[in-house]
DNA sequence: AGCACGCCGACT
DNA sequence: GTCGGCGTGCTC
């Protein structure tokens, strides 16, 4: 009878937070459960011990020999990450051609490092003082004490053994002793006596001193002594050399500051213990609290730290009768209202899946919106005897890891977050709620350019649970969902048209055009002037929306046209007036304001294109004496006396949204709207759609009146709203529109980008990718391009775009495979669903 | 990402 | 001669 021969062990597949693929290991020594998905282990890597994260298995490869994995940091049972998420998350990432560990270091903000006490020694028997002179010997050593490429070296020999034990939380305190256990030293002083009788005869003023002592003393000083008793030094010196007074040796008294540390308890610090005491009427600096430490008054301790604050939800009233007509579906959406409506209506749903036991996510683009989520639904987790976290960036190391742990541990199942929230451990999960899907903000800017709600999606796939769009207004990826559909905010919007010729009769057909926005005002309409007025008449609040931070677009030379421009980018500068420099808002790069003009010599400017600077400028002219608050990336006002109620002008960027909507707002004007839609971008105007729905919910009860200063006062996706049309309006008309374009959702694109330092060898490069792709079978639909990027040279480097066009993620990942077949003269990068510039 | 390696032009 | 810029390859 034969044994089977049992299979070869698969390797597994480990993803480290590098921009590598994952790489294989096999089990460590001993290993003999199924392959550990989820969980973290520590692997070898360049000569250390690292992090990783197990996605999954591999094949066994004949030739290479692979090392093992050292240690597995948690337990099937209680993964890091859920092995669907895993799923998920890997799905997306082979399809995009991403490399896994990008895309990992994206999504998990903690557990890179690892916190356990690591001990080592030789295995029974080796003896490795031939590898170094300071090795591990047969007892367990801190393996800090031996030089981490010497253990490796051992390691790979498999002469090592390793323990790893979780170290405790702790923290250093500073404790008042106990009396008993004050050094001697510290309290030893010594004090004069009185002797009495006085040994020998003494002269009347020795007398009175003596006499002063035995009644009043002990005294710790000659002089002191002297001093209080009303005679001079050399009385009491008489006194003592006359045997009437002696030194004893005795128990100082505690001190003030021991007694406060005894009663406040143990401090963090010596300027804490400092500081306490002194506010509580006790002087003590925190040299003499070093001092008292030192001489053995107080010691330093270990204790368990206690779990780091984190952010409290905010208490929700709930209805309980709620009837919850939200789809069953795995993708619905809910848009419309105003953000509170849409919680309340998702309320029901989220109580009876937490009721269940089951867990929710929900992912905000932004901190705004994340706020709003929070002071929406926190409250819901307390009604259905859970706990809500928050999970986001403004969260620091220990509150994240500690949050991790709530969640993992099954303590708190509702997680309202951001992308750093999508691959938390819930237990269970029940659904995944994606906010404002549409935001560009859900775009991972570095590492993986991941768009978080296309990874919500396959996660979510991957659990088998529905994923939910909640927002303004959809996407029109997302109009296609089922859904519901609250009533839109209502809209009060005036069109300030500059295109239209004036009312006026004028002189000719041309003038009209020509007078144009001269005649209407600008950059602030006549309409918007009055209106302005108006505002500050009533002592009410207004709210300006300018295209762009700084003073202005450009500055052009009125005689030759010049335009200063950017060294490392070809796009022009912007003038900040402020500090009389100009930025580029692509690169940084910045220089003062030029004297003259480097092609002419003129010595005058004509600046371009209004931003931040120059819109409150006029705002300031016009409203002599209003409080006028800038909100931008250069400069944020402090608002408070907005939300009190004062009244006042904010000028911002979209900047402004991200905050609250100060109470008496009383008008909204968003100065010149075409910069929102003159992008070469065909989300141009979903964008500004967006912007738009999100103006008209901004403030939580009223409704400002929406002033668009636009030369295109008939684009839909403002008429919609001046119209009062209902949510969908605009995006499924937008959606109709995309499918005879070939755009999202009825395709997926990828921008392939490909840089280098000279344009030639990009273009080069470019044109053989292209190539590449139409050879494996690629049609001219589905590849356009190579083109040079919309600003032809970026922070020195030139960058060529190729757009891939295919019909679903099948085709598309088909596509991206090309990319893999050959290594190009230059830098390939791939970004999925690509937003904003094409 | 980092980091080592190797290639080429600019200098003591 | 070698110093240092920069492109390329590798991490199991």
């Amino acid at each position: 009878m034969t044994a089977a021969p049992a299979p070869a062990p698969r390797p597994w597949l480990v993803v480290v937070n590098l921009p590598v693929p994952a790489q294989d290991f096999s089990a460590p020594h001993g290993w003999t459960g199924e392959t550990p998905v989820g969980c973290r282990v520590l692997i070898p890597w360049r000569g250390e011990l690292v992090v990783g994260l197990v996605v999954g298995e591999t094949e066994p490869r004949g030739a290479y020999r692979l090392r093992e994995a050292v240690h597995v940091l948690d337990t099937p049972i209680c993964p890091w990450v859920l092995p669907a998420t895993v799923a998920g998350v890997c799905a997306w990432a082979s399809d995009a051609h991403i490399p896994a560990g990008l895309i990992w270091g994206d999504l998990l903000g903690v557990g890179w490092t690892a916190d356990s006490i690591h001990t080592v020694r030789a295995v029974e028997g080796a003896d490795l003082s031939a590898f170094a002179r300071k090795a591990p010997t047969a007892l367990w050593t801190d393996a800090g004490a031996f030089h981490p490429a010497l253990l490796d070296a051992v390691r790979e020999q498999g002469l090592l053994e390793e323990r790893f034990d979780p170290r405790p939380r702790t923290k250093t305190v500073i404790r008042a002793r106990e009396l008993a256990g004050v050094p001697a030293a510290a309290r030893a002083m010594t004090a004069l006596h009185a002797v009495i009788p006085a040994p020998a005869p003494l002269t009347p003023r020795q007398t009175h001193a003596h006499a002063w002592l035995s009644d009043y003393g002990p005294h710790d000083t000659l002089s002191g002594w002297a001093k209080a008793a009303g005679v001079s030094g050399s009385v009491v010196n008489g006194v003592l050399n006359a045997g009437g007074a002696q030194y004893v040796a005795e128990l100082a008294p505690p001190p003030p500051a021991w007694q406060w540390l005894n009663e406040a308890g143990p401090q963090d610090t010596l300027s804490g213990w400092a500081s306490g005491a002194s506010a509580d009427g006790v002087s003590l600096s925190p040299t003499a609290a070093g001092t008292l430490l030192a001489r053995g008054w107080a010691d330093t301790v270990q204790v368990l730290a206690p779990p780091p604050a984190l952010p409290e939800a905010v208490p929700t009233e709930v209805n309980g009768d709620l009837p919850d007509r939200l789809p069953e579906a795995p993708l619905w959406r809910l848009h419309g209202g105003r953000a509170a409506s849409r919680f309340r209506t998702l309320a029901p749903r989220i109580l009876r899946l937490l009721g269940q036991g089951r867990g929710v996510l929900v992912l905000a683009p932004d901190h705004a919106t994340l706020r709003r989520a929070w002071e929406g639904l926190s409250g819901l987790a307390a009604h259905a005897g859970t706990r809500a976290v928050q999970l986001s960036g403004q969260l620091n190391d220990i509150q994240r890891a500690h949050t991790w742990e709530l969640i993992r541990g099954g303590e708190a199942r509702l997680v309202i977050g951001s992308s750093h929230a999508l691959a938390a451990p819930l237990q269970d999960p029940a659904l995944i709620v994606v906010l404002e899907e549409g935001s560009d903000a859900h775009k991972l800017l570095s590492g993986s350019r991941a768009f978080i709600p296309d990874i919500a999606a396959r996660v979510a796939a991957a659990h088998d649970i529905p994923l939910a769009a909640l927002g303004a207004t959809p996407a029109a990826e997302s109009v296609p969902w089922p859904g519901a559909v609250l009533p839109p905010p209502r809209a009060r919007v005036h069109i300030v048209d500059y295109a239209a010729p004036p009312e006026q009769p004028t002189l000719g057909p041309l003038s009209g055009a020509h007078l144009g926005m001269g005649d209407l005002g600008y950059p602030i309409s006549h309409d918007l002037a009055r209106l302005l007025r108006q505002v500050q008449e009533r002592g009410r609040q207004a709210a300006l929306l300018a295209p762009r931070r700084g003073y202005s677009a450009l500055l052009r030379c009125p005689n030759c046209e010049h335009t200063p421009q950017c060294r490392n980018c070809d796009v022009p500068l912007r003038f900040h007036q402020a500090t009389r420099q100009m930025t580029c808002h692509q690169c940084g790069y910045h220089e003062s304001m030029p004297d003259r003009c480097d092609n002419c010599g003129e010595q005058m400017w004509k600046a371009r294109g209004p931003g931040t600077e120059w819109i409150a400028q006029e705002v300031g002219k016009l409203l002599p004496g209003m409080p006028i608050y800038r909100m931008d990336r250069d400069r944020q006002d402090p608002l408070a006396p907005l939300y009190a109620g004062e009244p006042g002008v904010m000028v911002g960027t979209q900047l402004l949204l991200s905050h609250d909507a100060p109470p008496n707002l009383a008008l909204i004007a968003i100065t010149l709207a075409d910069t929102w839609l003159n992008v070469s971008d065909f989300r141009a105007s979903e964008r500004y759609h967006r912007l738009l729905r999100q103006l008209s919910e901004w403030h939580p009860a009223r409704a400002p009146l929406l002033v668009v200063q636009t030369f295109q006062a008939d684009h839909p996706a403002l008429t919609v709203l001046a119209a009062g049309r209902d949510t969908l309006a605009y995006p499924a008309a937008e959606e109709r529109a995309r499918k005879d374009l070939g755009y999202p959702p009825h395709a997926r694109l990828a921008q392939v980008e490909i840089t280098a330092r000279e344009a030639l060898r990009a273009q080069t490069a470019a044109q053989e990718v292209a190539e590449a792709l139409y050879a494996a079978g690629a049609t001219a639909q589905e590849v356009l391009g190579p083109a040079p990027s919309p600003v032809a040279r970026l922070r020195g480097v030139y960058p060529y775009h190729l757009f891939l066009r295919a019909r679903n993620d099948a085709r598309l990942s088909e596509l991206l495979k090309v990319l893999d077949t050959r290594t190009w003269k230059a830098r390939v990068r791939v970004d999925v669903n690509p937003r904003g510039g094409m």
